[in-house]
DNA sequence: TCGAATCATTCTAAATGTTGGAATTTTTGT
DNA sequence: ACAAAAATTCCAACATTTAGAATGATTCGA
């Protein structure tokens, strides 16, 4: 991806100018965003064009324009994914653990959302972030459901690289428990991807049934073992059925 | 001036995204802001890439990123300093009582500017503290004249918690107010958030029409009670108007 | 009031990223 | 399972960006 794009360093400028308190002249952008002033001349101008910056004409020092200050407005308004967030708040507060929902981007899961337990230490994923695919409750989960061409193409270029003492390095044996799987309806990670932590996941599927994330629970095994989470399966299963039926997942 | 700059696509890009209710595809955004597919695609990779935009990873669908809510947050705060600010002081200076004006974030109301009042003993919201929508007069007015979506979905995932005697805990009840509020143009707390303490808010809206923030006027009941907030609703109401006329919202 | 220093603006040719039609892949709807 | 729609990738022609240098404007101290 092309870092050098006159838009990264229009957002870039723009993003100086909204967290300043007070209006900055051209020569505070130059030497905050690090480009010649000329440059920097320019794309104001555009900005300011468009509404996104104002010039004040006796000082000449920027400030957020008119027009993206009402853009202000509508952007803060609707809070990202409210829903999709409060059906896993809910669950995240039942089962006073973290709670995580994800999807396979690649060849690795990525979290679309995390909501942490109260409770201190446990790992610090920020959404977004990717995690292997053949050690953690998520990944093998999406893998056992994912299409079977997906999947043999995927196993086919992972390396089962070990992260614990439990970490799956056998293929064959990664085979079968995809199957047990399948056949189970859920997932689990027995402290194969960190020490101490275990995890359960349960399938998200569309309206057409088809598996698109997964829903996980992960906790200290200390506190949280995997006898314990298999208890609340009954109210994993009954959230991803809420966001499956909702549709939800969108937005 | 070179109207053709990537950068004035990428900033109606996110114009266009950010004034959406919902999540919106690539195809829409195509269409919306006239640009060949590739060309969009490649600037939302972009935008994305700094934080500005967010492509949710299964519907493929974009909305505002983290970074730029948390830039909005920022602008609308630091509005703080220009003619906004005058206008407010003038009418608190009138009613002799802390005034503030509000938006909708997520499912809170957020502060953006507060003056108070000269008086002593009087609640220390800082501009940027959140309170709850159902139990605050900007809350309830910013609920009322919200999209009915947006309302609707709100309304499915707020917990109607009481924090006084008067706090409305019946949906119901709560929907006929918001219905009542559309009707009169504004809306009342009756010491519903904070026992002691009632609120007038009016709404403020802008070029076209429709409600972004919202006008109040928060007071002790014992020295000024709603009846006496309401003989100043035309005091509000030019205020907002002028929020509004001049697009002073901004700053 | 003056001049020196700083800041803003314009100019330019070379460098770089952009562009968008067409092809490809993926997803969706029936 | 199929067709239609949407998203994504490609790439060579092309338009914009780039930033040093020059110029104009403003500020500030003496």
């Amino acid at each position: 991806m092309i870092r050098n794009s006159p838009v990264v360093k229009a957002v870039r400028l723009l993003a100086y100018v909204a967290r300043e308190e007070t209006p900055v002249t051209l020569a505070d952008l130059s030497a905050a965003v690090k480009l010649p002033k000329p440059t920097v001349h320019r794309i104001a101008a555009l900005l300011e064009e468009e509404g996104f910056l104002y010039k004040d004409p006796l000082t000449r020092r920027y400030s957020a324009g008119k027009t993206f200050q009402e853009l202000c407005f509508y952007a803060l308004r609707s809070g990202a994914h409210g829903e999709r967030h409060l059906i896993l708040q809910r669950l995240s507060e039942k089962l006073a653990e973290t709670i995580n929902l994800a999807v396979l981007v690649g060849r690795e899961v990525m979290y679309i959302e995390r909501i942490e337990s109260a409770w201190p230490l446990n790992i610090n994923f920020q959404p977004g972030s990717r995690v292997p695919v053949h050690c953690t409750a998520n990944g093998k989960l999406l893998l056992a459901f994912a299409p079977r061409r997906h999947r043999e193409r995927l196993l086919n270029s992972i390396e089962l690289r070990p992260y614990t003492r439990n970490t799956m390095v056998d293929g064959a044996r990664l085979l079968r428990e995809l199957q047990e799987i399948r056949r189970q309806g859920y997932s689990e990670d027995n402290e194969e991807f960190l020490a101490g932590v275990c995890c359960l996941a349960v399938p998200v599927k569309d309206r057409r049934g088809r598996v698109v994330a997964g829903l996980a629970v992960s906790a200290p095994s200390a506190r949280f073992p995997l006898e314990k989470a298999r208890s609340y399966l009954p109210d994993l299963q009954a959230c991803a059925e809420e966001l499956s039926v909702q549709a939800k997942l969108g937005f």
